[in-house]
Parts: C-alpha cells; structure tokens; sequence
DNA sequence: CATGAATGAGCCTTCATTCAT
DNA sequence: CATGAATGAAGGCTCATTCAT
C-alpha cells in the first residue's frame, strides 16, 4: 500500500510514476526491474520514491491492484450480475472477449500478468488467492449451465474450471506476442472466440450422425 | 556445453553438480539463481565451478538439455513412430499421460521447464525452436486425424494445435502445483486424462438426442 | 566522461578521489590499478566511485583529459601561436623545456603518461591520435625551419620529426626516473636542454675547421 | 632460473615450451599472459608447467635470457672486440643496424622487450642493471672516439650516451610497428641508419659556411 | 616426471535502501 | 516534501599455484 504522500501527489506526477514503473515491469521481471529507472523516467529523485513507496514491493504491489481495477472495466458487469438470465456459452464467450479487449487496450499490464504468472512466490505475495476467484467464478458458471440442462451433467466441474481458465490463458497467448497483436492466418479475435467456444461446445470428435 | 573436465569427473561428483544446480534452477529464476550456491551445495570450490562450466549459462543449458533427453524417455517410442497405426485420441492420451508421468518423476526439472516458458529471451537462447516442433506433432496429429476422418474436417489446425498444447500444459499444472502432487478431488491421473480426452472429443455441451 | 554526481561532489571529496586514482594509476599499470584500493584511499565506499564514474575506464580517461589539460599549461601560448616570429631553435628549446618543468611538478601524471605509451590498445580507445598530433607539430616546426633557411633543406623531415619526438621522451627519461628527479652529474634542466639543442644542431663531430 | 627438470626436458618439448612462451608474453602484458594459455599452447600439462619453472616470473626472465643471447649474436663481434681499429661513426652505425636486424628477424622478441621497457618495476627485478650495461658501452664508444680526436671533446658523455641510447630505441620505434614492418616513405633501413648517423654527426642546422 | 582437478583470494560491478540537508 | 549522495552486501568470474595420483 503506497503511503500517504503518494496520494497527496498532484495527479501529473502520480501518473508519471505509475507510467514508468508500467514501463519497467512491463519490460523486465520484478528483480530485475530497477526503481532507479523508474524514478528516472519518471522524473523524480530516488530518494522521493520511497517517500511514496515503502519499497520496490509496495510499488508492484500497487501496479497490480491498479491491472486488476482496468481488468474489471472490460467485464461486462450486467452481464455478470444477471448470470442467470443469460446462457454458459455466451457468458462464457463475453468473458473471454473481455480478456481478448483487455489485452489488446493494455498490452504492458498484460505483459506484466504474464510474467507474474510465472513468479509463483511473488504471486503468492501479490495476489493472494486471486486465482481461487477466477476457478469460483467458472464453477459457478458450469453449475448454473448444468442446472439450466445446457451442459452435460456429469462433468467434473473442478477439472473443466480449470481447463476453461487455461484455455483462457491460451486465448490470450495467442492473439497477442510480446504486447503485439498477432493474427498471422487468424480472422480476427472475434472468429477465434467462436471456434473456441464450439471447440468447448462440441469437441473435435467427428460426429458420424451428421 | 560443459567442459572435459566436467565429464572426465567422478560420477559421485558430476552428481552432486547436476542436482545442487536443479535445487537452485527449480526454485529460482535464472537470474536469481546464484553459482555460489550452487557449489556450496555440491560441495566445491566456487573456482571448481569454472573449470566445469564456461559460465552460468553453459550450465544451464546443460540442466536443459538433461531435462529435454529425460522427457523424451516418457514418450512411448513405438507409438509415436508409428502415428498412422494409431486412433488420434489414443496417441493424445499417450501423448498427455508421457507428461504426467515425467512431471509426477521429475517435479524439479518440471519447475525448471515452466520457468523458462516464462523467459522468452532465455528460452530462445536455450531452446532455439522447440516450440515450434511441439506446436508442428500436434498439427500434424491432426491432420493424420483429419484424413482417417476421426476428426471434424472444418477445424482450425492452426487454432486447435495451439490448444491442444494449451490443453497440456493445464493438465501439468492441474496435476502438480509447486513440485507437489496435488490431486485434492480428482481421482488419479488416469481417470483426469480420460476426462480431458473427453472433454477434446464431444465438448462439454448437453447432448439432447442422447 | 564522469557523471554529474561526480561533478556536484565538494571540492574536498573530489580532490581526494583523483588524487587517489592518480596515486594507483601512477604506480600500477592500467589492468592492475584497483578501483578498490583508489574508493579505500579516497575514503568512499565502493559503491560511492560507481555514482561517480561509469566504470574504471571512465576514471581513467578522466585523469588523462587532466593530465593533457595540465600539460598544456606549461606550453608557452604566446610563443607556440606564432611560431613563425620565432627560431627553430629557441621554439624546440621551449617545447623540450615545457615538458621537463611539466614533469618536474607532475611526476605522477608523467608516470601515468609513460604507462599509457606502453599500452596501444588503451592508448587508442583512449587518445585517439594524439600521438600523429605530436609529430605533426613537429613536421610543421621543421618545414618553417628549413623555409626560413635555418636548417639543412635535404632532410627527411619525416625521420627527424620522429627522432625530435623520441629525443623529447629521452630527455624526460632523463631527468626524471620514477617520478623522483634524477642530475646525478648533470647540472640542471636548463642545462642538459641546452646541450640537447646544441647536439641537435651541430652533432657531435669534430669540425677541423675550427 | 628454470628447474633441472626443464633442462632435460626434450629438446622438442622445451622449444615448445618456449614458442608458446614468447607468443603469449609477445602479445599480452606481463601480467595478462597466461600460463594456462602457454601451457595449452605448448602442449603440456598446466601442473607440468611447474615441474619446469619455479613461476611465472622464473619463466618471464628465462625468456628474457634468450632474448638478451640472441640479441648478442647479431653483434659484429669481430668489430666490437676490436674497438679501436673502427671509426666511431662506423661502430655506431654498426651497433644500430644490428639492432634493426634483430628487431626484423624477431619481431616477438622485440615485442616483449618493448613491453619490458613499460614496467619499470618488473625491468629491474629481471634485468638488474643490464641498462647500465647499454650505457656504459655507449660511454666506451664515445670516449675512445673523443680520444681519437673524431669527437668534439667538450661534449657531456653522460647525456650523450642517454641520447644514444634513447636514438636507437627510436630507430627500433620507427623501423618496426607492433612487430609488422613499417617503412612507409622511407627508403629502406640502411638509408634510415645512414640519416641517422649523419644526424648524429652533424645535426641539422644549415652550416652556412658550405 | 606427468597430469589436471582443486583451490580461493580478489576483482569489477550492480542496486535497493537510507539519511542528512 | 524533495533531493541525491552514500552505502555495502552480494554476485559472477579469473587465474596463479598447489597437490594427490
């Protein structure tokens, strides 16, 4: 938690602390990134940034909070509260388009999700039981789809949660590289979205009754 | 590529090199991971360590390529040398359960694999294209499905065989969390392969003609 | 070039971190001269000479610009501006004589100098073409020598420009070894400069027509 | 000195020994150069290295031994025996083009002796006082000539000694460039020596008188 | 005598964090 | 609240020399 003075800031210099230290984590990993860069784009002395911050954890720490905020902005809320009214296939498509839009407004913060996914300590540290969340929300999903008679009842909710939050991670590797888009031989997110979900939907198994 | 020395030395002590530096490279990151500990626990000199290896990376890629010859181990030769001869969801479910049981075998050098998929500059250094070959077996297990009409003919190869691999490295992380097994609520492997290789063929859609 | 920190440092400070870098580059050759030992006698810590300079050839290019800096304040302006008011003579005395009373106040800064002659690669990355500077002064001093009739027209001024530069080096070697000064049986400064003159215009031949 | 192990090494294995020696001190200062690399190079074991030598150093003079014999033998001994029966000119002369024919026939030997030159400390730990030895043969030359009435008599044998000395190590300086030759614009070294001594004879002012 | 593995002191450099002004 | 100089722990790496076989 940034300290008080961190607040008080003018809303100029804030963001350009925060802008910098996006920059940073974005393009190296939490040990390597150095609050000396950051304080340098950023434009103020080093010694004010732990005037802000307690540390380089705090910061990232701050940077996360911050990505989860943007993150939900994408989430179409009516949506989401009204899970009931609305089908699993289409939730579920609405939920992976929002990451897709996400991804593609805010490349660095994906970027630095990305590389907090593979520091498990530090997400430990950061995010808590973040992940936990996700696996609810898509277990709830499957059991209202299963209630509704949409999906198959037999499934194994807490293996398909986490394929389907998997899948949702590949979805993201593989429209956007490195914070750039990449389509090479794909339509357009849209149409990857929709092959995903009939590939969720129906499989690939051929179906000889056609 | 280690030195003479290193494979001229007794095989007590390449041993504990090689598993002091899997300790340190499975619970650090590359750059985190510190050579001075790493002969500390083998048990020598820190100048030792020089005559073995050029530098920190020689080593590592040497831990890499152990790492890729021991995974190679788990692949059913026979059956992959012989693709037509199979049913394409035989040889997934071949193709998964080699991983789970390298994985359950060698949790260590799973973390190491899975931090170095986070280390794009690293993993083109080391790994050169060896993406690229594991994204081409799927395709090309699709395509051999495709013509012995097992599989839907519309599907996105491209899409699917990215997947597919997606679909893989969830499985591992399902299967095992931190070098642990962790299999709270799941039956066994066996029993979680079968419902992935399920879940690939029909989707998870409720069947209304069943 | 130092960074700015270095230049913001109090006069003091500063003052003692050249002089303890002149001390280790005058009595250790470039390789050998210690950033530890040059922080220690400076009484900074180690990390402090890093705020001050990029690295150890940062530093050492720095005491050769104030070397050369120093080095000019002993050439006599006035006279080396127009070189053509004065003899050839009396301006080679004033060259020879400039570099002896630079020595003679700066025997370390001459050592660093002398080290520096004996290491091409440095001397490149750190002088460029200084040296072609050198001779050509002397090229230059020589032509307006034989245009004006005071020297032999059928010289190889390429040659004796060499062999004036070398008998400058010598005669420094002369009168001062290891930065302490050495007459043993020579008179003076002075004097030895003028029988240098002396054996440069005439030789020592006997003349028997005198 | 070498051990007597050294000595009755093969003669084959101690040439090597040699060759390696003088390519690795001909090429990196005295304290870059490695044993290890001389070692490799030569083809021996590194701890044979100090079966042979008692260190580096004991190496180093051993090599500046054989420097300091070959560089006897291409002394005119004849002439240099017989002092008294040669003009001075023609004992300078000579004294000079032998060491022009060294420094051609060997340019590594020269190399390192340059190097020697620069690191005054090491020069006496392994030379001793072979300098003064230089000097006290110029000393000789000039006061035999003074003697014979071909010098002026009133010249400072002290300096002009230096001079003389310092004029050769120039004449080396220009006929030959880190070991490559170098006669860019000058004829060839007889002509060079010849302009040398007739710098040396009768300087370079214009003698009005002719 | 040959061998080559083992050693460890020591070097340069980096960087998060502190603190006096 | 701003500043930026000061700090020092720590890391990777080099190499002459020793020593057991």
């Amino acid at each position: 938690m940034p300290k008080d003075t961190y607040f008080n800031l003018a809303e100029d210099k804030r963001k350009r602390v925060i802008d910098a230290a996006i920059e940073e984590f974005s393009t190296h990993s939490y040990h390597k990134a150095r609050i000396t860069a950051i304080a340098e784009n950023a434009g103020i002395a080093k010694g004010s940034f732990y005037q802000y911050f307690k540390d380089k954890k705090d910061l990232f720490k701050h940077i996360i909070d911050l990505t989860v905020d943007k993150k939900l902005e994408y989430i179409n809320q009516d949506m989401m509260k009204n899970i009931k009214n609305h089908g699993f296939f289409q939730l579920l498509q609405e939920t992976y388009l929002s990451g897709v839009r996400f991804a593609k407004d805010n490349p660095r913060l994906l970027a630095i999700g990305v590389k907090l996914t593979n520091n498990k300590d530090l997400q430990r540290e950061v995010w808590g039981d973040q992940q936990d969340k996700t696996l609810s929300f898509y277990k709830q999903l499957l059991e209202v789809g299963i209630t509704k008679g949409e999906l198959e009842s037999d499934i194994d909710i807490e293996l398909v949660s986490r394929l389907l939050s998997g899948l949702n991670y590949s979805l993201i590797d593989i429209v956007y590289k490195d914070g750039k888009i990449d389509l090479d031989g794909l339509v357009n997110e849209k149409g990857i979205v929709d092959k995903m979900i009939s590939f969720i939907e129906n499989g690939i198994k051929k179906n000889n009754n056609e």
